[in-house]
DNA sequence: CGCAAAAATTGATTCAAATCAAGAAAAAAA
DNA sequence: TTTTTTTCTTGATTTGAATCAATTTTTGCG
């Protein structure tokens, strides 16, 4: 997998085009259908649904990570989701059919394709464990594990929405908890 | 998709190894590769994991419907979660490389094998949304939608847990609306 | 079939997280 | 910078679902 990533990002780095987002700028609406593959140098993206005048935060991608909204990229349907950029982000955008282009280059890149699609799925599982998580608390733990850093990366309130609890629990929990707070990361 | 899928049922008859399970009865434990995709002529099996003492429901099949613990199929790693018989089941079972030799006869079954996962896929984001869905009532019904025989299948307990609440709960909910009351499909 | 066990329902009570409501801190704009 | 706006925190209160508890209903078994 990690070949065909590094492959990959070559491959980001000849052909995609790079394009600097502003706060807030959307890169796919909801009843879109997705044709792009972003790879974030800078900055952060989020993917949310709106719900009855509420959004639900589904994914986040910053710092190196490849983000889409991938349902409707891979069955080439109307997204139900919004993807935005969540402060100025920098980005490079390849299409599908680049996307294709580069999987026919060789069989490690289509071997590596599908280890690719394979994690997506694998992440995805993990994100439904997540969800079940009863325990707010529990919640966050389990995500930070994955995460550690997402407190530096994204706002708090975005977080919450993510893990299914109002802003002031998540507040509380991270008070009582010493969960969130980087004594590491930071310098 | 449908071709693939009535293709690889024809497959199923010729190949697949009848099976019949107890009440009961694993198919699968925590901790196991996963080699084998069932197809259910009769019967209900479930797919669950064991957090802390309590079993937590993450999908069932029934009916004509193929299923199995799917993360690890894919990736061939340790599966988080049980499958197991609710009732006396009567499964074809094919395995990995069956499958594979089947994949291999023609294109279209290829093709049909990413599109069957593709769906999977994007039943999978379906399951998100719904564990997202704030309101207990509101993820009964988009459950409902999808799947509106649940309840002649599946025991409510194991939809309680599936739906992320107690049988109480549940219980409850159906009583208020009119949800799950089946006067359509009986007789 | 009748009996035992399991599942579902119903009611009373508790509790954890949501909501409501300020204020403090941080970020963005002027 | 100062001002304005947004985000985060903290406290008080409410509320909806969990828990506790007791029947009733259904299912499975001898």
């Amino acid at each position: 997998m990690t070949d065909f990533y590094t492959g990959l990002l070559n491959f980001f780095e000849q052909h995609a085009v790079r394009k600097l987002l502003s706060k807030e700028e959307l890169l796919l609406k909801e009843g879109q259908v997705e044709n792009n593959l972003y790879f974030i140098h800078s900055g952060a993206i989020r993917v949310f649904l709106l719900s009855e005048y509420e959004e639900v935060n589904i994914r986040f991608g910053y710092n190196g990570s490849v983000i889409n909204s991938l349902a409707s990229f891979l069955l080439q349907q109307p997204s139900s989701f919004y993807t935005e950029a969540l402060r100025k982000t920098e980005i490079s955008v390849l299409t599908r059919s680049q996307l294709q282009q580069f999987i026919g280059l060789s069989t490690e890149n289509l071997k590596g394709y599908t280890a690719f699609m394979e994690s997506a799925f694998a992440q995805q599982i993990e994100r439904e464990i997540d969800l079940l998580t009863v325990s707010p608390a529990d919640r966050l733990a389990r995500v930070l594990k994955r995460s550690p850093t997402l407190f530096q990366e994204i706002p708090l309130k975005h977080i919450a929405s993510y893990l299914r609890m109002t802003p002031e629990t998540l507040s509380r929990i991270r008070k009582s908890t010493t969960l969130g707070s980087d004594k590491s990361s930071v310098l």
